[in-house]
RNA sequence: GCCUCAGUAGCUCAGCCUGGUAGAGCAUCUGAUUUGUAAUCAGACGGCCGGGGGUUCGAAUCCCUCCUGGGGCUCCA
């Protein structure tokens, strides 16, 4: 009998030819040891997989990346395995593993909640099963017989396999899916899953395709990962920015007004404002100048800026006027650009940094609107940089910086940054001009490696005038948004004749645009700082800075003057001398977050101070008035990330 | 826009399955109370049960439709 030597967890076993993974992870970890596959001298193979030659193997475990994805995959089939069952005119089309679960596409009639229950009960009679998963190979036409009911999978086939291959098959009770695997050995393995929601998606995603019903599911290893992915998103509901916005009145959402115009209310609209003023003075030291430009503009406008061609889709049809054809603006680049030309520039004027805080408008499907995440009206930290190529890295750079300080002083850190390529298959989406993207594209990337910072890069997600750089954040739930964004604009120096005078005398073309965000729009950057916080902003960004208390009618007049001192200083202070007790008033004014309670009582009173109770429930009694004012004071013009004057 | 779930008082929700004509708590207002760190007591006010249509002797409840909100429509054997 022939032996093979194979080295696991750097450890020499010798086998017989044949064993199969299964045996081997058996063999040295035990029965239970959560391993869900392995890599073959770097392959990902089944249990199945027999061995044939010497080899290395390295178990892949379910709770690893890979492991994690293997056994969605595996539950996705099973998901499959049930529909086909319940519903047996439903087509299978694909269905992949995804961050914390998995979905698959059914060419099929919609499906309620009802069904999803019953699928779900069924996943589960076929765990209890714990039916085999059986890899076979079967040659090209075989596979095609067997799928001949489903043009889906054919079409599948003819794209990824072509007529020659043949492929493999996963088999599970009397359920067959073509797929290239691997897969977890058996159907017990999927005991930790949830389906989660049902929607629906096109056939490749093109709205022209077939309609399919999408499931959902999350899939985990283990127990506990499970409960963990259920209390997150438990956890995440309370941080959701649409019910802490209502309980802290900061926007509104008015039927009549209209779905995603969100209504800044003076709450709010503080919030709002110190942000602006932050950034406003953070521009000031970077050398930007400030500029005003109309909501309205002329379509000769939004064609010379290439929206119309490019971005028509994301705009609100034109408003027909006596002198021509005017739309809304969906961004602000194409009036800066005229404010650019309004005279003749000279190397001496770039950089030119022109900034702006105003309001655009795009047209979202009305579907897809969320709270402030997903809104119609975004109002913008927007500038436009114009300058030569050497100005490029350096601008850029300047801008990564300040996106930095800008997130430091919020206290955010969870974000990394993305290189956002075009995608040169899709020539309606970019404008077509291959040999700028590409050095344009090679610009940036070296700007971020001389940097020496992290980057992803993704394709598809540029501009439809340039390659970009974009800050990703994840949310609550682990969903990845871009924050902020730096865009390379290569298109706008022809579309708007952008020139100035160079050192030789001489007219000079070479004239690039940076189109920058650094704090995304103020709609979804409120939505993200609330979440992160749960409502709880620093004091600077804090409506109400301080919520005083009296305990009885006595203390009505040193109260008001405590306010009034306050006021003076600048801080925002609400006092609340009704009748109710201390205990009710403390309980009533949570709801709106207040950075810090005061308690004025008779001690208070009679000793010229204030007790004061910081949002996260510190205390710190007897604090004399005059020190109260001065730290807060402080606090605020530090705009400290931190209750900590207590 | 499409799929799906939902809409009852300012807010949070019960009632709906099985049709008999609307309820609670909080908030608001009025009294009483004058309070020391997460709900003092009592009373009052408050609803076209999202809009419209249908079935029925009778509709918050069943059916249709529209509107609004949540989730999804990016992850490709």
């Amino acid at each position: 009998m022939s032996i093979v030597m194979v080295q696991v967890n750097h450890e020499q076993h010798e086998y017989s030819v044949g064993i199969s993974v299964g045996e081997i992870v058996k063999n040295v970890f035990g029965k239970k040891s959560n391993i869900v596959a392995a890599l073959v001298d770097g392959k990902e193979r089944d249990f199945s997989y027999g061995i044939e030659n010497d080899c290395n193997i390295d178990p892949i475990h379910g709770n690893s990346n890979n492991g994690s994805y293997i056994i969605r995959h595996s539950c996705a089939h099973l998901l499959a395995q049930a529909v086909t069952e319940l519903y047996p005119d439903a087509k299978p089309t694909i269905g992949p593993p995804i961050e914390h679960g998995f979905y698959y596409d059914f060419f099929m009639e919609p499906i309620g909640d009802d069904g999803l229950k019953m699928i779900e009960k069924r996943m589960n009679e076929h765990i209890r099963k714990n039916h085999s998963i059986i890899r076979e190979e079967i040659e090209n036409e075989e596979l095609r017989r067997m799928f001949s009911h489903n043009k889906f999978k054919i079409q599948i086939m003819d794209e990824k396999i072509g007529d020659e291959m043949e492929s493999s098959i996963y088999r599970q009770g009397d359920f067959v899916d073509l797929c290239i695997g691997p897969h977890v050995p058996s159907t017990s393995y999927l005991r930790w899953f949830k389906l989660t929601s049902t929607s629906q998606a096109y056939w490749k995603g093109d709205r022209e395709k077939e309609s399919l019903v999408r499931i959902y599911g999350m899939c985990y290893s283990t127990k506990e990962e499970l409960k963990q992915r259920q209390k997150q998103i438990q956890e995440a509901a309370k941080r959701d920015h649409k019910k802490i916005g209502r309980e802290m009145e900061l926007y509104m959402i008015d039927e009549m007004i209209g779905r995603g115009l969100p209504v800044w209310l003076p709450n709010g609209e503080i919030m709002k404002s110190e942000i602006e003023k932050f950034a406003l003075e953070t521009e000031d030291s970077y050398g930007y100048v400030r500029v005003t430009t109309p909501v309205l503009g002329k379509k000769e406008l939004f064609e010379a800026s290439g929206h119309l061609p490019h971005y028509a889709d994301g705009m609100y049809p034109p408003m027909e006027m006596d002198d021509g054809e005017y739309y809304i603006k969906a961004m602000n680049c194409p009036m800066h650009h005229r404010i650019y030309t309004s005279k003749k520039r000279s190397y001496r004027d770039l950089p030119l940094r022109i900034a702006e805080y105003g309001t655009v408008y795009r047209n979202e499907l009305s579907g897809t609107l969320a709270g402030l995440l997903r809104v119609r009206m975004l109002s913008m930290n927007d500038a436009h940089i114009y300058c030569t190529l050497n100005q490029v890295a350096s601008e850029v750079e300047a801008n990564i910086l300040m996106a930095k300080e800008y997130y430091d002083t919020f206290g955010f850190e969870n974000y990394h940054l993305r290189l956002s390529l075009w995608d040169e298959e899709k020539k309606d989406k970019y404008i077509d001009q291959p040999e700028n993207w590409k050095s344009t594209q090679n610009y940036l990337r070296e700007i971020l490696d001389n940097l020496d910072m992290e980057y992803e890069e993704v394709k598809g997600e540029a501009a439809f005038y340039g390659p970009k750089i974009d800050i990703q954040f994840k949310t609550a739930l682990g969903r990845e948004e871009s924050m902020a964004t730096i865009q390379l604009d290569f298109a706008a120096k022809e579309r708007f004749d952008l020139s100035f005078m160079d050192e030789t005398g001489t007219e000079n073309g070479e004239v690039f645009v940076i189109h920058r965000a650094p704090l995304s729009t103020h709609e979804r950057f409120a939505a993200f700082l609330l979440e992160n916080t749960a409502g709880n902003l620093p004091t600077w960004l804090s409506p109400i800075q301080v919520q005083a208390i009296t305990i009885s009618e006595k203390h009505k007049q040193y109260a008001n003057e405590v306010k009034t001192l306050l006021e003076t200083a600048g801080v925002r202070v609400k006092l609340d001398d009704s009748d109710n007790t201390i205990g009710k008033k403390i309980r009533t004014h949570r709801k709106m977050r207040p950075a810090y309670m005061v308690i004025i009582g008779d001690d208070e009173q009679k000793a010229r101070t204030v007790s004061i109770r910081a949002r996260d429930g510190r205390q710190k009694n007897d604090v004399s008035l005059n020190d109260f004012i001065a730290d807060i004071f402080a606090e605020i013009t530090n705009r400290s990330k931190t209750l900590d004057i207590i």
